[in-house]
DNA sequence: TCTATTTAAGATAAATTTGTCCGAAATAAG
DNA sequence: CTTATTTCGGACAAATTTATCTTAAATAGA
């Protein structure tokens, strides 16, 4: 369904989100750990969501990962994925046709467009702040 | 959403079937052609497909491959997908945790189940009949 | 200023998926 | 029987994704 980048891209936003909802800047090693995701590769992703606005990263000594609390409510799902696997998963035909849309369509696309405007929806209506508020009370889990 | 070798493994059933309900056998030429995929790549899904029992195969002159007709309105897109990506698409935890259910969920779980079992659903009631029949009264394509 | 720490960035490597090639096996037809 | 055709099977190759390593840049604190 996701890509593994975009797998540890999402875990470890919910995971800064959490730490910077208790004012918390965290280390790469520290999301990683938290996380159960490679460290370099998570490098990586977290060094792109950075490029993207999504969190703010920070060198040096004390330094870390940080989203800014007011934009955690407005952030979603949506912008993560976005951000990691660009928008190839939500554009496109499901049997992979140049050309496909109602008006020359291959033989799944209604039902195949019906499944991607849920998945769409989904991800556009959940927020970052209620993914994050599920973890810090210990009703979610992001390791194992 | 679908590996490649489910898109091209997708295509050519429906081609076969629109073929198998006119009593015609198809080369595996032939279907690479018309369903725009790379011939040998074709060849070991089809492979595949017959080791699954989804569809015949022929080998020698005049030979191809086919499906039985009467089996045609039985086969349905989940066991096209299955046979060729196993299940690994309808199992497992939309952040890649090893272990994840209702009772300690990921941060997107209930929400993961919900478009899955839409996705599921729809594959187990979509029937190679009626992707084929759209096929062969021209209003669906499968090229480009 | 110097040092230790942490992220940034680029090169490289491993794993998986996608795709090709070629000889073997089957088989229809002359 | 021989030949031409077609799928089968395995080895091989290319492309993409996943993952690592190393050096540079920033920066906090002594």
């Amino acid at each position: 369904m996701f890509s593994k980048a975009c797998e540890y891209g999402i875990k470890a936003t919910i995971y800064i989100a959490v730490k910077s909802m208790h004012q918390e800047r965290v280390s790469l090693k520290e999301i990683a750990e938290e996380v159960d995701s490679p460290v370099a590769f998570t490098a990586k992703i977290l060094q792109s969501l950075a490029r993207h606005g999504i969190i703010d990263s920070q060198k040096g000594p004390t330094g870390g990962f940080q989203i800014q609390e007011s934009k955690i409510d407005a952030i979603t799902l949506h912008q993560i994925v976005h951000a990691i696997d660009g928008d190839n998963i939500f554009n496109g035909c499901g049997l992979g046709l140049k050309q496909c849309d109602a008006s020359k369509p291959c033989p799944v696309h209604d039902k195949f467009v019906g499944i991607r405007d849920n998945l769409k929806s989904m991800l556009h209506n959940t927020s970052l702040y209620e993914l994050a508020t599920g973890l810090d009370i210990g009703l979610t889990h992001l390791k194992r």
